[in-house]
DNA sequence: TATTGTTATACTCTATAACTATA
DNA sequence: TATAGTTATAGAGTATAACAATA
């Protein structure tokens, strides 16, 4: 458990002592965290989006209207990221800036047509992508996983 | 569970739905990794260390000789980025380039008995964070959470 | 006076290519 | 001809400060 074979592309594999690495929650969660969420960021970028784009297009989908900065509170950022990739995702035609009815200073964020189905066609991708790097884990693994994630990042 | 109340430093709180992300494992994966590899960060960062530098210390610390590029592979990282970090940590006194006794271009690199105590440091410091960050979950939830990314990673 | 969106700046991390000295 | 270490460069992501328009 503390080695681990590693395949090298020119020349013999390596074996490594990990020491007290693998007995830790950060060094296997960051590991998990790059293979899952990493592996569907490439089939995102041949979709000609990132993670962070995919995120923010889900949580306008399921709450349009709201003005950016609201938008940047939800995801831990700020109002100055905010702003690229709302334009990343306006430049791509997933969402617009309207006018806001209340304030004239803020952008009610909405999603287009275009955004709405890419929406649609990224759930069925993640979940099938999700389905296939966690297929060493049962269904009831998966679902604990899930939930003690959700407990740890909830408390 | 797909609502957060989420506390925000000027203005009234704003309910977020977060329509699919809650039940992705990504999604998750990432929050916890963020939340327990991040607030360690910044203690590491007031000893002069990052993350990345902490993972390859403690690696040469237990494979003490291995030259720069077998690391870089040990941590899934390049030649390049691992110069830098090595530099960082010779320059605190950590760790030496040493000469190879069989290969003039190469290095062995060694831990300085200040990269040892550190070591020693760290590892009771990283425990000490680790149980404090995760005190949402009892000791078998823990352990079969570590399990389940253990079995996930190496799959 | 405070807030929204925006721009500019800077700093880190990462990925790649190219150079040098050795093998 | 290939490899180890190094350097340079460029692209992302991130954090902060400042500005104009508006509240």
């Amino acid at each position: 458990m503390n080695d681990e074979a590693l395949s090298v592309e020119t020349g013999p594999a390596v074996s490594i002592k990990r020491d007290i690495l693998p007995e830790l929650l950060g060094y296997q969660l960051r590991r998990a965290a790059t293979r899952v969420y990493g592996s569907f960021g490439e089939h995102l970028r041949g979709l000609g989006l990132t993670q962070g784009q995919f995120g923010v297009l889900v949580l306008i989908g399921a709450n349009p209207g709201l003005p950016q900065t609201a938008l940047a509170q939800a995801i831990g950022s700020n109002r100055s990221l905010m702003v690229r990739t709302i334009d990343r995702l306006e430049a791509a035609d997933l969402v617009r800036r309207e006018a806001s009815p209340t304030d004239r200073r803020s952008h009610a964020i909405m999603v287009t047509d275009a955004g709405r189905a890419m929406i649609d066609r990224l759930k069925t991708d993640v979940r099938q992508h999700e389905d296939r790097v966690a297929r060493a884990l049962d269904a009831e693994e998966f679902d604990t996983l899930l939930t003690l994630l959700a407990k740890l990042n909830d408390s």
